[in-house]
DNA sequence: CTTGACTTGTGATATTATCACATATACGCC
DNA sequence: GGCGTATATGTGATAATATCACAAGTCAAG
C-alpha cells in the first residue's frame, strides 16, 4: 500500500489509475458499476477529500441524476459495500478507496485544517485491536479506526 | 484498566463507584457537575450502554428538566469533554466512560446483537496508529477507534 | 450587592439518513 | 427475440441527529 495521501502526486494520474482498477474489479467481480455509482465515485475521486452524501447529491442533480437523498446514499452505499469507498464516520462523510481490490483494513487520517483524508495502513493497528478484543471474548467483524489531527502540508503553513 | 464490561459484576456497584469517582474527580477539577449534567451521566451509567442524545432526552424531560434538544447535548458534550463520557460515532450514541480519571485511550467494541459497548484498552493500538500516521508526517490529536462485533455472551446464544 | 462568567430553557432550524412505492432497466431463461 | 424475475432508479415523504440564537436564570468573586 503506497502512502501517497500526503505527498505531492499526479492528481489526474491518481484519479484515472484508482478508476481504471475499480472499473477492473467490478467486471472481475460481476459488479453493476452503473452510470450513478460511477459518477459517484469519480465525484469522490476528483475531490480527493471526503463528501458529504448530500453534496454528491447535489452534483449528482447538476448532472441530471436524480435529486433525492437514496440516489446518493444508494450508490454511496453500494461503494463502500464493494470495497471502492470508505465511510469517514466522524465526518458524516465518505471518501474514494486509494487502493480498490488490495485487501486493506485502513485507519483514516483526517486533518482538522484541510480536510484531507489519507488511508494509513492499519494492519499493525487491526492487529493489536484483535488482541484486546479477544482478551475479552469479544470477536471484531467490523472497525472503523479513524484519527483527527493535522497533516504534514498543514502543520507547517 | 479493568476489563468488567462483558463479565457478570455486580452492577450497582459499578454505578455506584463510578459514580463516585466522577464526582471526585469533578470536585478535584473544579468541574461543575451540576443537576443536568450529573443526571445525564446516571442515566448514561444506569443504561450501561449507548444511548442516543435523543433517549437521554426523554428521560430528562420526564424528570422535569428542559426538553429541547440542547439540553441533552449540552450535557452530554461537557460529560465527554471532561472524560466522563464517550461518544460513539458509529451508534451516534454516548456512554458513559467506565474510567473516569484513569488517562486511558480507550477502543470501544459494540456487540451488533445486544448493544453493549465495553471500553477495551487500546494503548498498544494507538501506539501503532501512531507510527502509522508519524510515517506519513500526519500528527494525531484525537482518535476514535472502534469495532463492531459479537461479544461473549451473545457469541455463545 | 454588583458584576461578569457560566449555565439552562426554549423555539427554530440545519444536517444527515431512511422508508415506501411506483417505474424502469438489466439479466437469465426459453 | 420474448418472458419473467431480480435489481436498480426516481420521487415524495418522513425520521433521526445536531446546531443556532437569544432570553432568563444561577453562581461565585470582588
Ligand atoms: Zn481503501
Ligand atoms: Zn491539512
Ligand atoms: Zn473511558
Ligand atoms: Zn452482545
Amino acid at each position: 500500500m503506497e502512502p501517497l495521501a500526503f505527498h505531492h502526486h499526479d492528481h489526474s494520474h491518481c484519479e484515472g489509475d484508482v478508476m481504471h482498477r475499480a472499473e477492473a474489479l467490478a467486471k472481475e467481480q460481476r459488479l453493476r458499476l452503473t452510470p450513478v455509482r460511477k459518477r459517484v465515485l469519480e465525484i469522490l475521486l476528483e475531490a480527493h477529500k471526503a463528501m458529504g452524501a448530500y453534496d454528491v447529491l447535489q452534483r449528482l442533480a447538476a448532472e441530471g441524476f436524480g435529486n433525492q437523498p437514496p440516489v446518493a446514499y444508494r450508490a454511496l452505499e453500494f461503494l463502500v459495500e464493494h470495497g471502492l469507498a470508505h465511510r469517514i464516520r466522524r465526518l458524516n462523510a465518505f471518501t474514494a478507496c486509494m487502493h480498490p481490490g488490495e485487501a486493506h483494513s485502513p485507519a483514516f487520517l483526517i486533518c482538522r485544517q484541510c480536510d484531507s483524508v489519507a488511508e494509513a495502513d492499519a494492519a499493525g493497528v487491526r492487529a493489536a485491536l484483535g488482541a484486546s478484543a479477544e482478551a475479552l471474548g469479544f470477536t471484531i467483524e467490523r472497525s472503523n479506526i479513524e484519527a483527527l489531527g493535522l497533516c504534514p502540508a498543514c502543520k507547517t503553513e
